[in-house]
DNA sequence: CCATGCGGGTCAAAAATTGTCCCAAATGGA
DNA sequence: TCCATTTGGGACAATTTTTGACCCGCATGG
């Protein structure tokens, strides 16, 4: 605490005397973590993730090289040890430089939530970004997962894959755990899957998992038939024992059209104001429901069950959606953690600071 | 010492992915340096006293002025309130960025020494960091002052005279001390002669003190008449009961013209191979006495008396003289303090390391 | 009162950065 | 084994930034 507090003060002054060192440690920091999740990475591809221009990437590459951070080969690029080092050793330094922490206090106070956690980039610009939530996400989650009473109850979706990814990287294991799918199949991608995530997480851990065989959006006729399927019933009972709940957030456009509606359903249900969606319901700005999409899965009337709801999302695009689903809980009377990047946490104080966060 | 360890980490890990910072920064303290000690201070002054161009100079002004460190008005530039803490504050981090503790340290082994301080910056190019000099010499002088038994000797000169100021600048009393001046007038500047740093450190300790009125290039007939007279004398015995040394380093050139020597006389000094001068000692690159001044004062055999022996210079012309009294006192088998600067100190480790430092 | 030194403005020259090529070499999938 | 692809590094003109060298009106302090 007394190391927290001094580091804080020396950044302030260091900050106030030479601010320039503020977008430049930006930069390296974004290089390094590039280069920590996806080395090998050559020059132009690099510059490509990162949407910088290649010749000022090029000329910060250059001095990474000469302090011996990163190694070059023909393959690409890589960090050195010294570099994972410096990366790792990093991350406290750059949140304060970074204001990071301030930030998240920001947002925590101004929509009352028990804890917020912002990684730095903005995830639109920076693929990496999502990896970086993703670790701080399953930094949160592995407190809450060594209850011995845990049910896991996860979405799916890009952000949340990443925390399964970063959950599986570090490599603990909870034999009692049990992980659940909380919606559906939706869309193509296999690896974005609810069902997938939770058993990519189960396997990880070592812990039972389950896998919820239905469609996402689905048919008044199909859900009265799947209901009595003894699999499903029993896999959708697990789920109103689930304690923990980690979901993504999405943009309504988004998710709809990934959910197969027709252009004439998206536009009535963009006229109808939703933002953002969560779990299967649209939000707009207000946080009210907009429309509720007829699926298996976990239900509004269980939110309350949960002991921590961890919700992870980054990127200046989802700002609203982010904003609809935080007053969606306001409005339930509930409180959920979040994970959210630089970009979006700047966006949701920006708006805060204009309007009455709960109108 | 935990919050220390964490700092160099930290700034090890910074200076890794942002060696550009160094310079900056190390200009920027400079700057509030200058204006710490020499509010206010215009733009053209400024940059003369610092070494520096103009126009830089002008746009790091810019940055400080903008950032809220300084405030400008038609006399001058000043530090603002936030400015001063920054300052203040600054100082162990930018020992840390700069690497001055690292260089402290190879000197001290390098040379065999108990301890060594030194301050950034040049003080050829920068007539500050004398003041800053001054600065850690009083603070190391001030935890041997505390002792009831110290008694305090001091020579003259610019470096020494700084020490002074910064004794008096910090008004601590110390009521049982006695200083006394280890030489006798040299030159014509007042405030550098050791009789009048005595008195004027004496004086904002609430110490008590003695004059030596005696010249320090001293006739043979002189000697002995001088030692006659019995205030003299007994000043003179005082001396022998010293405790603390404190010293500057000259040149040898300079100080034979000071003490008013003929041309064929400083000619044939320099040809003996004279470096450095201290107390009276013209001493050569390997630390042997060529020349004695004839005078009045501390003598060679009581230098193992002290307990002990703080010797301040610094800047990038005194690297020669500086490493002529550290050999002459490793010939003595004494172990001096010393307190130096960053290119003085970057001399001796460049020389340190090209040859045995004891030949 | 007035001369000195103050901050700030201006602008051409010089230096650094950036955009955009190219190339030989190594890679890695077929 | 081969070959399409990507790698890092070189080169260089266009552009931006920084630097040097002025000038000006004005507050200040002797």
């Amino acid at each position: 605490m007394v190391a927290e507090r001094l580091l804080s003060d020396w950044v302030a002054a260091e900050v106030q005397l030479a601010p320039e060192i503020v977008p430049l440690l930006r930069r390296r920091y974004a290089i390094l973590r590039a280069l920590a999740v996806a080395a090998p990475v050559g020059r132009r591809a690099l510059a490509e993730r990162l949407s910088v221009p290649e010749r000022p990437l090029r000329a910060d590459l250059e001095v990474l090289r000469q302090q011996g951070i990163l190694s070059v080969s023909a393959a690409g690029m890589s960090l050195t040890e010294g570099g994972k080092r410096a990366y790792l050793g990093l991350q406290p330094l750059v949140e304060q430089l970074l204001g990071l922490d301030v930030l998240a206090q920001q947002v925590r106070i101004s929509f009352g939530l028990p804890m917020v956690q912002v990684v730095s980039g903005d995830a639109d610009l920076d693929p990496f970004v999502i990896e970086e939530m993703g670790q701080s996400a399953a930094g949160l989650l592995v407190s809450w997962l060594r209850d011995p009473q845990a049910v896991l109850v996860v979405t799916g979706g890009t952000t949340v894959a990443a925390v399964g990814r970063a959950l599986t990287a570090r490599g603990e294991r909870f034999p009692h755990l049990r992980v659940l799918p909380g919606r559906g199949g939706l869309g193509e991608r296999v690896e974005l899957q609810a069902s997938t995530i939770a058993a990519q997480i189960a396997t990880a851990a070592g812990a039972s998992y389950r896998m919820l065989h239905v469609p996402d959006p689905i048919s008044p006729q199909l859900y009265e038939e799947l209901q009595r399927d003894p699999l499903i019933a029993d896999t959708l009972a697990q789920i109103t024992t689930g304690t923990l709940l980690l979901h993504g957030i999405g943009d309504a456009r988004t998710m709809a059209e990934r959910r197969g509606l027709s252009a004439e359903q998206v536009r009535s249900l963009l006229a109808s104001g939703a933002q953002g969606e969560a779990f299967g319901f649209y939000l707009d700005a207000n946080g009210r429901i907009v429309r509720e999409t007829p699926a298996l899965g976990v239900r509004l009337e269980q939110l309350p069950r949960f002991q921590h709801i961890l919700a992870v999302a980054g990127g200046s695009a989802k700002v609203a959606p982010v904003l609809a689903v935080l007053r969606f809980y306001h409005r339930m009377q509930l409180a959920p953690t979040l994970v959210t990047d630089e970009a979006c946490a700047r966006g949701l104080i920006h708006i805060a600071k204009e309007e009455q966060p709960w109108q």
